[in-house]
DNA sequence: ACAACATTGTGAAGTATGTTCACGACATGA
DNA sequence: TCATGTCGTGAACATACTTCACAATGTTGT
């Protein structure tokens, strides 16, 4: 949607815009790493240390049965292994590999690196400014889909 | 990724945050709708008026075969019809149906109130602040991703 | 201790999105 | 007309999802 007087993109549509190119950068990283955007997502949040695959359930937002295709992949690719649960025998403890944790420690370096092409450029002040008004525009959204949704 | 001294979240984490929530209130719209993303996505380059499966490709950023599935979803569900290009007797033109029209306007309207859910609490000044930076933001990302890979 | 119940992970089967490769139908330009 | 390119689709496949059923294991109440 554009502006209907000039014709110019709306704040939404440069947010937008930012989503798809962040999206593309992210799935051309994730390629060249020989990971889908989805293994990436799982290997992501083991940086925390290893966990079991009902907790990735939950923090990837999918069905459990999917992270157990997931880890599949992952542990046919070399970056991950399972590892029984030290108290719980039903469980399953995903842990990193050392090939894991070196591709995961790029994803890192990558973050940082995202972190300063888009915001290194910037002023002290202007950053500021511009992350309060994110983090209003953030909490408003989110306030917004927990009362639509719980 | 947190801010090694106070652990607060960066700004490249809230935009992440952003990107999340964003997709996840799309997909709850879309599915409401009872379309997927990408023929939601499909039927929004349809606001423009008929055009034609390579023309969807490119702009979708996927493969012309891809199109056909997608188109033969959306024709079976009644949003979208395919009629003979006046000129071109391989090509196919893809036209919206009442319905898939009605849909469109829903989505335009879902579009037009999000924005005002985001930003609509803003002063003037802060806004244009806000798109400012959020320009020079998505121009250095847009030169990067260029100067990379074409 | 033990029966009832809840939780963890996976097999089976299905859907959607995406790919590559081959090919027929058509357009286009020498 | 003849060579070459373009448009859409069939066939076959990979990945990421889902639901449903189920066995193995934890947990809880009596």
């Amino acid at each position: 949607m554009t502006d209907a007087q000039t014709g110019e993109p709306t704040a939404l549509d440069r947010v937008l815009e930012l989503v798809s190119l962040l999206n593309r950068d992210m799935q051309v990283s994730f390629e060249r790493d020989g990971l889908t955007e989805a293994r990436a997502h799982l290997l992501w949040v083991l940086r925390g240390g290893p966990v079991t695959q009902r907790v990735l359930a939950d923090a990837l937002a999918v069905t459990p049965r999917n992270v157990t295709g997931l880890v599949d992949g992952l542990v046919a690719s070399g970056h991950v292994a399972r590892a029984p649960h030290p108290t719980d025998r039903r469980a399953v403890l995903v842990t990193l590999t050392d090939a894991g944790a070196a591709l995961l420690a790029t994803m890192v370096a990558g973050h940082a690196e995202m972190h300063d092409v888009l915001f290194g450029g910037l002023s002290e002040r202007q950053l500021r400014d511009f992350r309060r008004t994110l983090d209003g525009v953030v909490d408003r959204l989110r306030r917004r889909l927990e009362e639509e949704w719980g």
